[in-house]
DNA sequence: AGAGGTTACGGGCAGCGTAAGGATC
DNA sequence: GATCCTTACGCTGCCCGTAACCTCT
């Protein structure tokens, strides 16, 4: 039995060394472990080496294999330059497993699938939406292939497209007027903003904290939307993006009002694993950026 | 219908790019022509991409094809490391279709395919013995991969190794001792050597000339033994391999003598195409010349 | 017992060869 | 009609998934 190199079993064997493991590996490929054996054998057969130690409780790189790596990672970008170079990107197909938080979401995630769909209508994606902590660990644990998230994800397995930043503006009900001769006061409302556990939280209590001592009380809460919602009903004030408060502000139903400061502006950043280098992640990126800023020039 | 990217596709694709059809192609790949054809087909569903033009009469590359040329070399490229560096060499499979001249048979043919055969046992190795000009058009039909034969080839698509030099020496059988007195006599019998259309022939004929004018007989044969039992005979003389002389020299039946020149030595080369590249054909090549050194160091 | 990889086996499909079918000179 | 490549079709064999098995901790 020997046949020829071919390339998925290479890409198993890649996927097996990254993850350590066969049956990591087969989940990631979409197979069956055995099927993941399968084609490590044959690859083995074909070369007439060993590639994997079996030991207990995982495989370790022989040191052919350890060589073959080196390889089978030029096989892997080769394959990349020919997907970027040569192929009709509407013939390309795939997953894409999307992470964003919920600002993303109302601000010009529909503009990002439709740009996306636009390039690549063969793609399958899937949206989730989470607070930018889960969206890191699914990042890191390979359960999404992109997110839009908070801040760049400072670990070295990680590559950021950093996005524009988004302003964020204090925002009362249209009708209530209690302090319009020191806006400051609105402060000492209940203040809606994002949920616990999120950096624009934690910033906004330590700026709060800053501003006011303990003089105030923030309700967190995990819908963006519904901020807005409450603030119209004069419950409370909220410090929410800009581009999303200008629609309630034209439509009369809420405005700005300026106590002074600011929280800091969120930045965003589209973010994805380097390894396996992924030429459509890199362009989905690029896109997502491109559509974050064509996102501003329209609402400025 | 679509696909992953495959090896023996972008195999099948080099193959005819470099051989400029489809028909040309399934020779060389050992496949029949629909074969190559549904090869190619997939590859373009695959990339979504024409990469020929089928014109009447051959095929032209796309652009996009031209550009896939590229990296598919670069493809095979990497695969040749694989089979250097990773690869077990007992067991790398194929043919090695051999060319080779007479002189070189008698000297270290044998040798030479113990020798390749050690190294890999799972090749199939073809013999063919011919002279050289026929070994050359072989080589350039593609009809043979290795040749070893007289002087290099001059030509920018095949790569040449070059052999140590074959010393000739003149010999007359040892019974003969007509002209000891005046050794440049044995020239007037008739004188065997290498067939017509050969090199040495030519040289041979032309220095004869040079030396003795038209005074000579000069006898071609096709068989170097054949050579060596008519000069035993003491029908001729013959200016042949020191390498092979040696033998009979030293069972007495013929010996050396020296009528004051002698011709130029013959130069040998093993020479392959170097498109594909082909690390087996380099290490073959390379082992020709090891066992011709070391067949002379046990010779002198 | 559970988490890893391997072996056994049946079934689906990719890709081969044969044979017939254009197209172009 | 000769020389290309393409299409049609039956068949083989590769490789996948299911399921059972092995081997460590």
């Amino acid at each position: 039995m020997n046949t020829r190199l071919n390339l998925e079993q290479i890409r198993a064997f890649l996927t097996v060394v990254r993850l350590g493991g066969f049956s990591k590996a087969a989940d990631e490929l979409g197979l069956t472990q055995p099927a993941v054996t399968t084609r490590i054998k044959n690859l083995e057969n074909t070369l007439g080496v060993e590639l994997f130690e079996r030991t207990s409780g995982g495989v370790l790189l022989t040191k052919r294999g350890d060589i073959l790596a080196r390889y089978a990672k030029q096989f892997e970008q080769l394959s990349e330059l020919v997907q970027r170079d040569v192929m009709d990107p509407s013939g390309i197909e795939g997953h894409l497993r999307l992470g964003v938080s919920e600002t993303i979401v109302q601000c010009w995630l529909p503009l990002f699938i439709e740009e996306l769909y636009r390039m690549y209508p063969a793609l399958e994606i899937e949206i989730n939406v989470d607070i930018s902590v889960n969206l890191r660990t699914m990042l890191l644990d390979r359960e999404i292939d992109l997110a839009v998230l908070l801040g760049p994800i400072s670990e070295y397995s990680v590559d950021n497209v950093e996005l524009p930043e988004v302003d964020l503006a204090w925002y009362r009900a249209e009708s209530d007027q209690s302090s319009n001769d020191q806006p400051s006061r609105y402060l000492e409302k209940p203040i809606f903003t994002y949920a616990r556990n999120t950096r624009p939280f934690r910033e906004l209590r330590s700026e709060l904290l800053e501003h006011l001592g303990p003089n105030y009380s923030l309700f967190p809460s995990s819908s963006l939307s519904a901020c807005f919602r409450l603030v119209e009903s004069g419950l409370g004030v909220a410090a929410l993006p800009r581009v999303l408060g200008q629609r309630f502000v034209s439509e009369g139903r809420i405005c700005e009002f300026d106590p002074g400061w600011r929280p800091n502006p969120l930045k965003f950043s589209a973010s994805f694993l380097g390894e396996p280098k992924s030429h459509l992640l890199e362009t989905a990126a690029a896109i997502a950026s491109a559509t974050a800023r064509s996102f501003d020039d329209k609402k400025l």
